[in-house]
DNA sequence: ACGAAAAAGGAAACCGGTGTCAAAACGTAT
DNA sequence: ATACGTTTTGACACCGGTTTCCTTTTTCGT
């Protein structure tokens, strides 16, 4: 069953079949102008030897590639993870494949390292994730590189060709709400590092949610994190000890949220029934942490394979829409606010 | 600052040179029998051009391309990230890319599509994970498709030169000794999927070890989950049910026993003074669950860096090793027993 | 049955590199 | 200066597809 030898070309099939080299290429890309007894004797041929069309011939002779890169700097394992699933629900039974590249957003030569990266591999086009998709400076590498590209964001970072977006804002915003139903009054904020566009949307929807409702926000009730568990630990201490009356706390990101849980444990605090707990992101953590969660979840997955698709069928229905919708998650680390003393 | 029109070929250096096609090739290719003086000259036209090799011409001249593949169906996230970071660390500064591919193990067509995406793709080799890499039908796929390959596993699958492994089964033991040491004499084991050879690896190390301390092992003790968060928390409450006496659970992987957590947080019995828990990976989770977590951490990155090394440059000394030891991490999942009553 | 238009198919060049092998350049001994 | 062995370089074919352009065949009206 082994494969005999190296593997047939459009040559082979030709000659087997007694056709040109031509012929075969339009066989395989279904032009239209064949006669069918032509295609099927040579689909025949094709069949019987197993052939398929090397991908690097193509590649040159059509000078371009089916390679998609996804640049990423995200510390969220499963985001990435998911993403790449997105993706690969676009491009799978076509011939794109997807080639990953994580970056360090903090060296200084990263730019330059994208460079020789998008050089070297000259792929078709190229997925970027936050954080660094929020980086210009990157989006402008890839237009004077001619290489496709489309941002993921919490933003209007882009044109809507390069841009896939949620509803971040909104969405805290709404977290918000829920809690104010709910009867809190005293909330604090876990904010996102500096620099970082979703760490900003996150912190404007959240002030601006309380001001409508006409809540107080003093400064010590918003410290910021970045992003990371250990830092949620600290912000949330920090946070409590200067605030000890905040009945509820939203964290940018569920990691940090997962801090304050840890803090909220070690100072004896419970949640949810002495302490509110939101995070965003909807990450594994948030329904495996005791208690289970509530967050704000984003079709990560849909918006992988929108943003694919704008890159490899740019004008499919499915590869429209650049703004997603994020949704609350409800679960258990939400609880009216107790009595007050 | 924009590349005006298309990138520079091979031919333009050569034209600028006022040399031949193959001298450019020469030089890109550290051709030692080349005169300084060509070479510089050489040098100099390409960097004022900013030529680099186009890759898919290389491909094709070459006969072979320069992609490495990573074929996973890992339900953990940080795993599989953890892994692309060490195969880029392989490959940094190389010309190869990394392409991901992640496969459905529960899809009746899953060596078809896999043999497509092969075909289609003609990677120069691929890296596979756990647990699909304990799939010996994959194994010969790959041979069979000529592709190189390097499988990642728990236990001996296949020559050195196809293989990167971790010493489970002793780490397993070495967990058993380890809460045997602090007194702990009945000690449940949540068990992962049968036909996973790791899940299998583990189990036979926790009996050879239990047997060797001469502790008894009653069947109820041993129960059986499928690596996700909600077997873990099924199989401890069984096992917990069943066998009230445990005072330590060893779960296959982290998410189990991060399920193992949140059971015994619904029956109310505390982690760790009424029971150990230690889990398997030192996935995040571990790390950010309450208490944290004593787990068994392997070096994923660097055996990722070895499998990588050992496609891509089998003869450094970097990719000799095939076995790499895990590690205990201790953390605060574990205390002596209480006292019996 | 004939000629023109349309359809189908093929020859050769090309994409941008690398391999082969022979030619040119160079150095040295005679 | 000549012959000869090395070193260095180049011409040309080739990798396996696509494109261009032209020829052959088919179809169809009259």
């Amino acid at each position: 069953m082994a494969k005999s030898g190296p593997a047939p070309t459009i040559n082979d099939v030709a000659r087997i079949a007694g056709v040109s080299k031509k012929t075969v290429s339009r066989v395989i890309n279904r032009s239209p102008l064949l006669k069918q007894a032509t295609r099927e004797k040579v689909e025949k041929v094709i069949a019987e030897l197993g052939y398929t069309p090397n991908p690097q011939a193509r590649a040159l002779a059509l000078r371009r590639n089916f390679l998609l890169g996804l640049l990423h700097d995200n510390p969220n394992a499963q985001t990435v993870l998911n993403f790449q699933e997105g993706v690969l629900d676009a491009i799978r039974d076509t011939e794109f494949a997807l080639v990953v590249r994580p970056v360090d957003r903090h060296s200084p030569s990263m730019l330059d390292d994208i460079r020789n990266f998008l050089e070297l591999q000259r792929l078709y086009g190229v997925l970027i994730l936050p954080p660094i998709s929020e980086n210009d400076e990157l989006a402008a590498l890839c237009r004077e590189m001619g290489c496709g590209y489309v941002r993921m964001g919490s933003a209007a970072l882009d044109e809507a060709e390069h841009l896939v977006q949620s509803n971040d804002r909104e969405m805290v915003e709404a977290v918000v709400d829920y809690l104010v139903e709910l009867g809190h009054e005293r909330i604090g904020l876990i904010e996102g590092p500096a620099g970082f566009r979703s760490a900003f949307e996150r912190r404007e929807g959240f002030l601006a949610a309380m001001k409508r409702h006409g809540l107080d926000m003093p400064s010590e009730a918003l410290v910021q994190g970045n992003y990371r568990f250990n830092s949620g630990v600290e912000a949330a201490h920090q946070l409590l000890s200067e605030n000890p009356h905040v009945t509820a706390i939203f964290a940018s990101n569920d990691e940090m949220a997962a801090g304050a849980y840890h803090a909220a444990r070690e100072r004896g605090v419970d949640v949810p029934t002495d302490l509110s707990l939101v995070g965003f992101d909807d990450s594994p953590i948030a329904a495996h942490i005791w208690p289970p969660m509530t967050t704000v979840g984003w079709p990560i997955r849909e918006m992988a394979k929108a943003a694919a698709l704008k890159l490899v069928a740019p004008d499919t229905a499915e590869a429209q829409p650049s703004n997603f919708p994020a949704r609350l998650v409800t679960r258990n680390s939400v609880a009216p606010p107790a009595k007050k003393i």
